[in-house]
DNA sequence: CGACTTTGACCCGCGC
DNA sequence: GCGCGGGTCAAAGTCG
């Protein structure tokens, strides 16, 4: 029995921060708690319908529960899509735009040169329909606004171990790897090969002053959800790269060869209650700066009081 | 046989 | 314009 599965905390650490749909069915709302921890004695006949009075009650805030779970999953949903679109527009270098725009292998790599000419209205082509009212942005300040989220991550490692592996629960593909200037070392190139459209993109490469350390750099956001979430190991995984975004540099140790033993330490760290109480400001943080994540969640609340109002004007 | 890795060639931006 | 360096492509090789 994996001890790190059987062994959970109280605290539920099983909160997908990060990009990717939010699995709502999988985490119940209070509402299902209460249902299990109400407590009754049907001994006497008042007590009785107070106790039928309260299942009722129960039971319609469960469904309650249900619909804002199925309200908030269709959020997620309709997010995502806009999230794959967004990524569709941005990520020029998907090899089905170059085929429409150009067959010729010799002409690879200028989709940007074509952007910025579709934007300025120079292709002969219509304009973007987004940019039609007003004056076009340059490619440049476009470019800008979009600019992919760049996460780097320092990892301690075995230096004996000359691999460039990062087990971090995604699916990457390997398409190039160069030896720079400033590092003896070669740098890795991998793409996100879990979804196809998935812009994200990571760069590996060991310190030039620490053969030991490895440092990760990850750009973009995945469209997708973490392909292991049912992994406690990876979700402790995804809770450290969560807090990494913002420029901030995040350390792991990784020198065992087995990921195992770290993961076991990282929920030891967890069950520490300082590190709980850090943890869960910095996901609650993290979530209610997300203006789509409070957006949706406002939404379906409001939805659900109006709904209320309503129903009590009826009675 | 499909998915993945390797690696040389190519593209592109930038500084001179 | 030229050279350099980082990033990407894609054919060939490898692996399960």
């Amino acid at each position: 029995m994996d001890p790190i599965r059987s062994k959970r905390s109280s605290l539920s650490l099983e909160l997908c921060v990060g990009p990717g749909p939010v699995d709502v069915m999988s985490h119940p709302l209070p509402y299902e708690w209460e249902l299990h921890s109400s407590r009754y004695s049907p001994n006497s006949t008042i007590d009785r319908q107070q106790a039928n009075k309260l299942e009722a009650k129960l039971t319609k805030m469960n469904e309650e529960n249900k619909m804002l779970n199925e309200q908030l999953k269709l959020y997620s949903e309709k997010y995502m899509a806009l999230k794959g679109k967004m990524n569709e527009r941005t990520n020029c270098s998907s090899p089905s735009e170059d085929q429409q725009n150009d067959a010729s292998p010799s002409k690879k790599r200028k989709t940007e040169k074509d952007l910025t000419m579709k934007f300025n209205g120079t292709s002969g082509d219509k304009p973007d329909e987004v940019f039609q009212n007003d004056s076009p942005p340059s490619f440049k300040s476009y470019h800008e606004e979009i600019k992919p989220k760049v996460t780097k991550i320092v990892m301690q490692t075995d230096p004996a171990d000359l691999s460039l592996v990062v087990k971090d629960g995604y699916q990457w593909r390997k398409y190039g790897q160069k030896v720079t200037r400033d590092n003896p070392s070669p740098r890795a190139y991998f793409r996100c090969s879990f979804a196809p459209s998935c812009p994200v993109k990571k760069k590996v490469q060991r310190s030039a002053e620490d053969k030991s350390v490895i440092v990760v750099t990850y750009e973009g956001e995945h469209n997708h959800g973490h392909p292991s979430a049912c992994l406690s190991e990876n979700r402790v995984l995804s809770c450290y790269t969560a807090n990494s975004t913002s420029g901030s540099t995040i350390t792991l140790d990784l020198t065992q060869h087995d990921l195992k033993p770290n993961m076991e330490r990282a929920c030891h760290e967890i069950k520490n209650q300082e590190f709980q109480t850090v943890l869960v400001k910095q996901m609650a943080s993290s979530l209610t700066k997300d203006p789509d994540f409070t957006a949706a969640l406002a939404n379906a609340i409001s939805g659900k009081i109006f709904e209320n109002f309503s129903d009590v004007s009826l009675e």
